[in-house]
DNA sequence: TCCCTGTATGACAATACGCGCATTATGCCT
DNA sequence: AGGCATAATGCGCGTATTGTCATACAGGGA
């Protein structure tokens, strides 16, 4: 059993992930570097959400910023999320898969 | 960019684990088997609490049943969280060791 | 059949979180 | 220094979620 301490830290982590708005601002900076303006127009999101959203996934070291000037450039940091998310693609396809079996059996 | 509806899927996927609770639970029962008796023993929570957290599980495939009279037997299903938790704890390590670092340096 | 044990569900309080608006802080340019 | 663009933060609202209590439901044994 892990300790409580690391189950409170996985699902913290884990929570990042739970949100479609993070996830969105995630793989949109997987495809390169954006600025701000750019994940605005990109997303719909106020400035100001974004700012949060952004500053939680870096706090977990899941994307990084290099200022320039007064803009911002942002960049995903890492491929653990894509490793995450295909993990659970994979299952998720598995249930499919079951669930169509099972419709045709029956 | 994956589409909105797989983005969705993702999320509420990771929510799952985004609870300490269910994460405990799931923890437990990747032990071995259990009956709900010994899940309120071992984590305190409710009965409904916890019915409600293993239908949750269930839905997503990650924990199965078997009745035994009117007992329920519970047990996880699939090595999918083993791995997510895996991948998650290499993150998790890489980045103490990098903030170690940064002590050491400074 | 009635009871007794064990599970699922309805109602509710407390809390956390998403999201935007308005404001403030920060850095560049003239 | 003053003004302008951009990013961060305070605040508030609405909604979703956690967790409990009380209750309804199902299955086995006398």
């Amino acid at each position: 059993m892990p300790s409580p301490q690391l189950l409170e830290e996985y699902s913290q982590f884990f929570r990042l992930l739970s949100e479609p708005a993070r996830l969105q601002l995630l793989c949109h900076l997987k495809q390169g570097p954006l600025d701000v303006a750019s994940l605005i127009e990109a997303t719909g999101f106020s400035q100001s959400h974004i700012s949060r959203q952004l500053g939680q996934l870096q706090r977990a070291g899941l994307v990084r910023c290099e200022r320039e000037g007064t803009r911002t450039i942002w960049q995903a940091d890492g491929v653990l999320v894509d490793e995450l998310c295909a993990l659970v693609q994979t299952r998720l396809k598995q249930r499919l898969q079951a669930q169509l079996e099972q419709l045709q059996v029956t």
